[in-house]
RNA sequence: GGCCCCGUAGCUCAGCUGGAUAGAGCAACUGCCUUCUAAGCAGUAGGUCCUGCGUUCGAAUCGCAGCAGGGUCACCA
């Protein structure tokens, strides 16, 4: 059994036999102990001290010397004012390493393949144009969530919905239609998305052009926008579209797989990938049924023009709409209709959905729809809701092109993680491949380390400057740290098992292992709260505490066996958890660099 | 304007269900490489935890009010 959960019911005990306070043992907390204090474990006795009807101090005394006697483990206790230290066994935490060091996914669960699944969608780009920052964050985290349910335990399923179709599609279609001259992503050396993402704008430039020339003929601007030439045009490319014509689906599906090339490289470079891929051109129909099952139960009902709304002023919140007068569904239709799909196809035990906190109140009408319409799931839906992206001169606008494109930003980091390595000059007895392999590795984590460690639900600021930092809380920091463990690792060889475990500890020993020992529960924790964050935080802590410990604790040096035994274990022991942890992460840890 | 989120060191961020003197990194300043990788370590300096009131033995944390910032309120997605 855990050591705080043997602890929790020896206090809990206590309570009981010394005052008679019924507790439960789950309901008490222990805490590390503060740096500057002896002990491992602090229970706050305050909470206990008018029952108990003694002074905090004595309270605290008795319930130490209770679970002192209770348990051997706790070799000592101190208390300081209200708190009461406990100091565990060296013992303990010996035998600890002894047990745990040769399980290399220590702290890491098994996944059980038949469990029901866990949803997680993420990525969902539009076509018209090519991935950006604010793409980066929503497709690192939830390949770093779904990693992170993964090392929980959960048997999760990543998806990607592909808006594949609309009026957006149609603006870049017809630009290039009109601009294009032919130009093909081979005849131009250019990335497909890139490409398609050119005449998007392309298109956004002419039509604006019209807008103002109709404006200036006196013609109103919200009434130029709609007659614009152009977007009369697009919109019944649209039409032309959903009837299936020939011409227009042809071009579409040469265009979108140009896209899709293209977003597959940066997918690839991003170490990103899902299990099942949905298309919005084979979804966005879903959902009219339950529209009817809805207008049938009396949930949603029909205005006198014919269209169709929730009504939820009952909730706080609005009328929504879900079918136009003209029959045809809105973004919240289709979801409700993907949502039924994707609880069929998967019987999902949850369906995550990794979408910016701009659409907070789209996922809230999106859960009570579904529960007004019976689906006793609907309480499964769960919207990971993630902050925005900020540059240090503001928000990105597409159209101030003040967007940082998602291919540039990886090769910004890369050509920059090549001149750092090449500038401290360690990696010259490797191979070109496994050079450029490093810096890859580098560039990646220096980027995903920065976005992740930040808490999800937080807006960040993004300075491009600071994402490039090599040092201090950085990614490289910890793959540093990984490649020179696996130094003294390869350098100590062979390793024997330790049987024995009475080596005393110095207070930096004690510092890894305790933050190793924590690592089970910093995963679970950080799982309940759909927290990548938790883990870049944790990997961060083990490093430094090893650092701290490796600065001035012989290793390889140290001529007593057992206790140079021991360090090596440790070595082992943080040289798994932080690859794993950093596993959660999407980050690849180097062996050298 | 209604609803939602947010405000911690010069900057970027931690601080879990209330607990001891609020912590890291960057930037600034000091030291430490003939010794297991100095992308490191050790240290100095830097705070009205936005403001006020309240709850409590105890508040950065909970509640209310105010101030500042952001998001959202489409027959767009």
């Amino acid at each position: 059994m855990n050591i705080t959960t043997t602890l929790s019911q020896a206090v809990a005990d206590a309570l009981k036999n010394l005052y008679g306070i019924e507790t439960d043992a789950k309901t008490i907390v222990l805490q590390d102990t503060r740096k500057e204090f002896k002990g491992d474990y602090t229970l706050v006795v305050f909470p206990y001290v008018k029952q108990a009807r003694k002074s905090p101090e004595a309270v605290a005394n008795e319930i130490g010397e209770a679970v002192k006697a209770a348990l051997p483990l706790v070799e000592g206790f101190n208390v300081i004012k209200g708190f009461l230290n406990f100091e565990v066994a060296d013992s303990y935490w010996t035998s600890f390493v002894a047990e745990k060091a040769a399980d290399v996914n220590f702290g890491m669960a098994e996944v059980d393949p038949n469990e029901a699944p866990v949803v997680v969608e993420y990525s969902s780009p539009n076509t018209n144009k090519p991935l950006h920052l604010g793409h980066i964050r929503n497709n690192l985290l939830g390949w770093s969530v779904s990693q992170l349910l993964a090392a929980n335990g959960s048997n999760v399923k990543k998806v990607n919905l592909v808006n594949d179709r609309g009026i957006h599609i149609c603006k870049s279609m017809l630009a290039w239609l009109r601009y294009g001259n032919g130009e093909t992503p081979e005849s131009s050396g250019m990335k497909g998305d890139h490409l398609v993402g050119k005449y998007y704008v392309e298109f956004d430039k002419h039509y604006k052009e019209e807008v103002k020339h109709l404006m200036e003929s006196g013609v109103e601007e919200e009434q130029a926008k709609k007659e614009a030439p152009l977007m009369v045009e697009a919109q019944s490319m649209l039409k032309r579209w959903e009837e299936g014509d020939k011409e227009v689906r042809a071009l579409w599906e040469k265009m979108n797989g140009w896209v899709y090339a293209g977003f597959d490289e940066t997918y690839n470079r991003l170490g990103v990938g899902f299990d099942k891929v949905y298309y919005e051109s084979n979804t966005y129909l879903l959902g009219k049924e339950l529209v009817q099952k809805g207008l049938d139960m009396g949930v949603l009902f029909r205005k006198e023009d014919g269209s169709v709304w929730c009504d939820l002023t009952g909730d706080g919140l609005d009328q929504k709409l879900l079918l136009r007068k003209d029959g045809t569904s809105v973004y919240m239709t289709q979801d409700l209709g993907t949502a039924l799909l994707r609880h069929k196809d998967f019987g999902a035990e949850r369906l995550i959905y990794v979408v910016g906190n701009e659409q907070d109140y789209h996922f809230k009408v999106l859960k009570l729809i579904l529960g007004k319409l019976g689906f006793e799931w609907a309480d499964k839906v769960y919207h990971l809701s993630y902050g925005m992206v900020e540059l240090p001169n503001g928000k990105m606008k597409s159209r101030e092109g003040t967007v940082v494109d998602a291919d540039d930003l990886i090769d910004e980091m890369e050509k920059t993680a090549e001149e750092m390595s090449r500038e401290h000059g360690k990696n010259d007895e490797l191979s070109p491949e496994e050079q450029k392999h490093l810096y890859h590795i580098l560039a990646l984590g220096a980027l995903k380390y920065f976005i992740l460690k930040v808490d999800p639900t937080k807006n960040m600021l993004f300075n491009p400057a600071e994402s490039i930092d090599f040092n201090g809380n950085t990614g490289p920091f910890i793959q540093y740290t990984h490649a020179r463990i696996r130094s003294i690792v390869r350098k100590a060889g062979d390793v024997e098992t330790l049987s024995a475990v009475s080596v005393t500890m110095n207070e930096k020993e004690r510092g890894v292992v305790k933050t190793l020992h924590a690592l089970p529960e910093t995963v679970a924790a950080a799982a309940a709260a759909y927290s990548p964050a938790m883990v870049a935080n944790y990997a961060y802590d083990l490093a430094k505490a090893f650092n701290s410990f490796y600065q001035d604790t012989p290793i390889l040096r140290e001529e007593d066996a057992q206790l140079k035994h021991f360090r090596v274990q440790l070595c082992v022991m943080v040289a798994n958890a932080l690859k794993n942890t950093m596993n959660i992460l999407g980050i690849e840890v180097p062996e050298r660099m």
